[in-house]
RNA sequence: GGGCGGGUAGCUCAGUGGGAGAGCAUCGGCCUUACAAGCCGGGGGUCGCAGGUUCAAGCCCUGUCCCGCCUACCA
């Protein structure tokens, strides 16, 4: 055997892997171009954008292998496949970390180095960041294709992004309003509600008294509110007390009393309890809330102290008479719902805004402007105590809302910000416009749901497409203005106008300014800034813009189509401003599907590389041959994130849904059940683990965990940098600060987050990839034997029926594999394909057929031989394709070894392999072979290796060592002794058997250890004493006897013999049948022992 | 408060009504001519708890206790 195809004893990954993957980028085999084939032999996957910001963890090489392993498999199966890769901008994340670096490396402000200069920073650290990822990705094995790599602020998804900002201003989808946000002090940003993430702190809940001007006889002087933020109290407008206290007493008492009458007895006590109280209550303090009402209704006012300031008292029925005292301070804009109070009560009350953008106070808050919202909370409570206004302090668990990424408290923060209108519209959304596919929907969530309900988008697994309709049902809007300078900026320019002048200033506006771009690449909305209500400007004029507004409140707001500097110097030189703002990341992330391949005109989209995106050589540009999708692959919480945006923007810009599959795959959490992050200092690096243990050990991991049903717990162990030493994370101590940790070998402190300058850095890595490890060198070890096997194999015809019973049997074993690999794979269930796989490879390939074939293999020149190596090499081919896309550089390996070694695919007069891929990337998937079907066979060969492990066990019990070749004997119902006979080469060879005497009325040989394995008894001849066998014999009797008692036991029972099915009676009559037979059996060796 | 998921061997997890499984760990035996990262064999489980439905329950129903995630509210 010439040395190419000598293989070294163990796996040696780190060989292979890179010249692989140089290989396959080479052949340029991850690319793809739009051919002939049709819609159904098509498969993309738009991979999930990684953020920027971020290196990848191990969650993200879940989500990238999954992907990789849908795509290989489909690429073998012979579609055309496109996996789209890219990156993120992800706005507010990268911003602040590259602000985060500016202040620490440098110590200034994004305001020090203005907006240009910042926003070229980020773009510099993008370009390294992306590198690192892309790396990183690659070496997972990622296939890819790089040459169509897209940036969500390229040209390509930038021209989207203004294309589909552009239609929804014009279809009056997206519109601006003065709202409540959730504003971020830290990076003066508003976020949306998935920004938020909520953590509980112990607080305080403080309990004010607010005096009443001019109280009459009968009057509290004071009345009490309550709040868990005594600072907001600056900005009170108002004080509420029920309009009916009686009535909402009577409708909560009669409400509990419901539920007690429901409630199980368990619960009955706390809620007699509530009951009780609710009653003490309104007994002491209906009365009052009366005198309150009746006070509102009279137009009396509180004086608000440390302001100073009157403030009326009001009806609203947002104040629950049962709670608190009652009344509730009313702060419109700095509380969701007393902002609703607040639009109840326009004109009534006053609405007041105490905060500036930093979280400071403004001028609004008298003295304490300037103060921190925090030290304002101190003077404010301090000051009020000094005037004995503070009735009570309890301590109380509050969740408080915090910014996902700078990790500070959330302030509810009223400001003008643009939405996107995801609920119903009066004349419903045109979806698709100018598209084959347009057609109406009552508005974007409805649509997006509608494609959920008839099946358009699946999910997997199915509970998921509950968590994707519950969220999108609440239909809420979608802001999508950041106050932020790295993003897509709004391509808004607006101006301040009076109505008087409307229709002249609109006419210049489209004449002078716009010229040639309106109305075709412009549009014009007039907005009145108190209503929102906004108009777009047709071709005719603005008359039904409505007549009773305010001169002074209205905007014109431009929209452009396209950046066109000379018209937007027009614009600014005519006194427009363009908006500030930047849009939400996840506007352009909702585009993937589309604006990646090129969407709104492929063909004109500057890709900045070779790799056009319009019609190629005849054949369909990319949006054409690509769009729709085939599946989305991503983890849970990205469903509302991104998965329903992605869905809507396709439905509302294409007119179909940009993908038919989402596939939700387990998050990986470390061995505590916490979800893995950097931060957190328990984020293990891919690459750690890929230099560990290999790539492909990694992804054969991934893969086996990925069951489809829950999290994946991934214990993690840091690597002592010292010393070497490997500890499980969770017990090891800390070292000076909670941020090292102490090695318990050498003593040595190490770090985790690498960021002590002075601490060494552990890796971070996982003992689970060892299975990994284990199985590639499984694998590899197999093909090694094979090689050395196939020298001189020769291309002859084989017969089937001319085949050894082994031969036949690794063939049906073939054919159940690669049915149940397929069949796992279509059903996203990861796990159970590679074990398929793995269970033929190792547990049938390996552990009987090569042990079985050794003997026919060492008399070389026996044509059995040439038969055995021409079935192997083909068993290997197959086990390499089947385990191709979970480990992929390995196979590809050992396939390109296994073509030089062996050319001819197939087996001769067998089975016709018409593919001619020098690669395994690109060879056929394998199918089922009809012939090799026998389920008779594999029934039979199941019984010789029961009887085989039967004997073994034998052996290992009486210690008999594997070399020393044993005599057996066998009794069998005569219907078993002939292919027992024939077949007894099984149980010769991997029992170490040296005789085998199979006869239906053998007697015990004397001395012989018998054991009962299903209607056989086997007999190793020579090794006990007649009184120990005795004594075992009666053991087993004892245990058979109860079996059969169980069987008896349920047999007996009519209503099981009429009920149950027949297929389960009649199983149990066999099982009865097999126990009363070994009963036989052993009574039948008892006696001839006693009588010998 | 509501919703979803989970609780099965020491660990990580499979198991969609018909005598509980895998990998790792453990114990015993093997350097058997591909692989000691291997081979052969063994031990180990009131399937969270309590009821119920059923001829039959890890699986279905009800209740209950833990754990995780999502979501809402909290004057």
């Amino acid at each position: 055997m010439s040395e190419n195809y000598k293989l070294s004893k163990t796996f040696e990954p780190h060989k292979i892997e890179q010249p692989i993957y140089e290989a396959w980028l080479q052949a340029k085999v991850f690319h793809a171009k739009p051919d002939q084939r049709a819609p159904h032999e098509r498969y993309v996957i738009m991979m999930p954008l990684p953020n920027v910001t971020g290196a990848l963890h191990m969650g993200h090489a879940m989500d990238n292998v999954m992907q990789d392993m849908l795509i290989r498999w489909h690429r073998m199966m012979g579609n055309n496949t496109l996996w789209m890769p890219g990156i993120d901008h992800a706005g507010i994340a990268t911003q602040a970390v590259v602000e985060k670096r500016l202040k620490e490396l440098e110590g200034l402000t994004r305001h020090d180095v203005g907006r240009d200069g910042l926003i070229e920073r980020i773009w510099r650290w993008k370009e390294q960041s992306q590198d690192r990822i892309v790396k990183q990705q690659q070496r997972m094995g990622c296939s890819a294709d790089w040459d169509r790599h897209r940036f969500t602020m390229d040209k390509v998804c930038t021209r989207a992004v203004r294309r589909a900002f552009f239609a929804m201003f014009r279809d009056g989808l997206i519109i601006r309003g003065k709202r409540l946000v959730n504003w971020d002090p830290y990076l003066r940003t508003s976020i949306s509600d998935d920004e938020v993430y909520h953590e509980t702190v112990q607080g305080h809940f403080w309990h004010l008294r607010y005096p009443v001007i001019n109280p009459a006889r009968g009057e509290p002087e004071f009345l009490v509110v309550a709040t868990t933020r005594p600072e907001t109290m600056l900005g009170d407008t108002a004080v509420a007390v029920h309009p009916q206290p009686d009535e909402a007493f009577r409708a909560e008492i009669e409400n509990v009393k419901s539920s007690l009458n429901k409630a199980p007895s368990k619960d009955r006590h706390t809620l007699e309890a509530a009951l009780a109280d609710l009653e003490k209550k309104q007994n002491e303090s209906l009365q009052g809330l009366l005198v309150l009402r009746d006070m509102a209704k009279a137009g009396r006012s509180i004086r608000l102290p440390l302001m100073d300031r009157a403030i009326p008292l009001i009806c609203d029925e947002w104040a629950k008479p049962h709670l608190g005292s009652g009344c509730v301070k009313i702060t419109p804009a700095h509380d969701t719902n007393d902002y609703a109070v607040w639009t109840r009560h326009k004109g009534e009350i006053d609405i007041i805004n105490i905060l500036n953008p930093d979280g400071t106070l403004n001028d609004n808050a008298g003295l304490y402007r300037d103060l921190d919202r925090f030290e304002a909370r101190k003077k404010v409570v301090a000051d009020l105590k000094k005037q004995g206004l503070l009735a009570e302090v309890e301590d109380r668990k509050i969740e408080i809302g915090h910014s996902d990424r700078s990790k500070t408290p959330i302030e509810p923060y009223l400001c003008d910000q643009w939405y996107i209108r995801m609920g119903d519209v009066d004349q419903g959304v045109v979806m698709g416009r100018d598209t084959p596919n347009q057609h109406n929907s009552p508005g974007l969530v409805q649509a997006a749901m509608d494609a959920a309900l008839d099946g358009r988008v699946r999910f997997f697994p199915e509970r998921f497409k509950k968590t994707y309709l519950d969220w999108l049902s609440e239909k809420r809007d979608w802001p999508i203005s950041r106050q932020l300078w790295w993003g897509h900026r709004i391509p808004v320019w607006s101006k301040v106008v009076s109505l008087k002048n409307l229709d002249e200033l609109v006419e210049t506006l489209r004449k002078e300014t716009l010229k040639d771009l309106w109305p075709s690449k412009s549009c014009i909305r007039v907005v009145n800034k108190e209503s929102g209500i906004s108009v777009l400007v047709g071709e005719q004029n603005i008359e039904r813009v409505s007549k009773d507004l305010q001169d002074d409140s209205w905007l014109l707001d431009v929209c452009l189509l396209e950046q066109d500097a000379d018209c937007e110097k027009r614009l600014i030189e005519s006194g427009f401003g363009q908006d500030p703002d930047v849009l939400d990341t996840w506007f352009s992330s909702a585009l993937w599907p589309h604006s990646t391949l090129g969407w709104p005109d492929p063909g004109t989209a500057d890709t900045e590389s070779e790799v056009s995106l319009g019609a190629v050589g005849g054949f369909r540009d990319c949006l054409d041959y690509y769009y729709p999708g085939s599946c989305l692959v991503t983890g849970r919480d990205i469903i509302t994130l991104w998965v329903a945006r992605m869905v809507i923007f396709g439905l509302y810009n294409m007119g179909k849904v940009p993908f038919s599959d989402v596939f939700i795959h387990g998050n990986i959490l470390d061995g505590k059940g916490e979800r893995m992050s950097k931060s957190k200092g328990n984020g293990i690096d891919p690459v750690d683990i890929i230099e560990k243990y290999g790539s492909d050990a990694m992804r054969y991991v991934l893969c086996d965990m990925q069951t489809g049903n829950q999290d994946i717990k991934l214990p993690v162990t840091a690597v002592c940098p010292n010393c070497d030493a490997h500890m499980d994370l969770g017990k090891v101590e800390h070292g000076k600060s909670i941020f090292t940790y102490r090695c318990a070998q050498c003593t040595e402190e190490f770090d985790v987050l690498g960021t002590m300058p002075d601490v060494p850095a552990a890796k971070l890595i996982s003992e689970r990839f060892v299975d990994g490890s284990k199985f590639c060198n499984k694998l590899w070890n197999t093909a090694r034997f094979a090689f050395a096997q196939l020298e001189n194999v020769k291309p002859e015809t084989l017969r089937y029926d001319e085949l050894a019973i082994e031969d036949r049997w690794i063939l049906a074993s073939l054919n159940r594999a690669i049915r149940s690999v397929t069949t796992g794979l279509s059903h996203y269930n990861p796990s159970t394909a590679l074990g398929a796989a793995r269970d033929f490879m190792w547990g049938d390939l390996c552990d009987w057929y090569l042990e079985l074939i050794k003997p026919r293999l060492t008399e070389s020149n026996e044509p059995s031989a040439n038969v055995a190596r021409q079935i192997l090499a083909y068993c290997l081919d197959m086990t390499l394709r089947l385990l191709h896309p979970f480990v992929c550089y390995i196979t590809e390996h050992l396939f390109q070894k296994l073509c030089e070694l062996r050319p001819e695919k197939g087996l001769p007069g067998l089975v016709r392999e018409s593919s001619e891929s020098a690669f395994v990337i690109g060879a056929a998937w394998p199918m089922p072979v009809g012939d090799f079907d026998d389920d008779k066979l594999l029934k039979m060969f199941a019984d010789l290796q029961a009887t085989t492990t039967g004997i073994r066990d034998i052996r290992s019990t009486y210690g008999i060592s594997p070399s020393q070749a044993v005599r057996i004997g066998i009794k069998t119902p005569p219907e078993e002794q002939e292919h027992l006979s024939t077949y007894a080469h099984v149980i010769l060879r991997l029992a170490n058997v040296t005789q085998l005497d199979v006869d239906s009325q053998l007697k015990r040989p004397p001395g012989a250890a018998s054991k009962v394995v299903g209607k056989l008894q086997i007999f190793v001849h020579d090794l006990v004493d007649d009184e120990e066998e005795i004594q075992r014999l009666k053991k087993e009797i004892k245990k058979v006897e109860k079996e059969i008692e169980l069987c008896n036991k349920k047999l007996g029972n009519q209503k099981f013999i009429s009920k149950a099915p027949a297929e389960v009676v009649k199983e149990q009559e066999d099982r009865l049948l097999k126990y009363e037979t070994q009963y036989m059996a052993i009574t039948t060796a008892l006696q001839e022992i006693e009588m010998s």
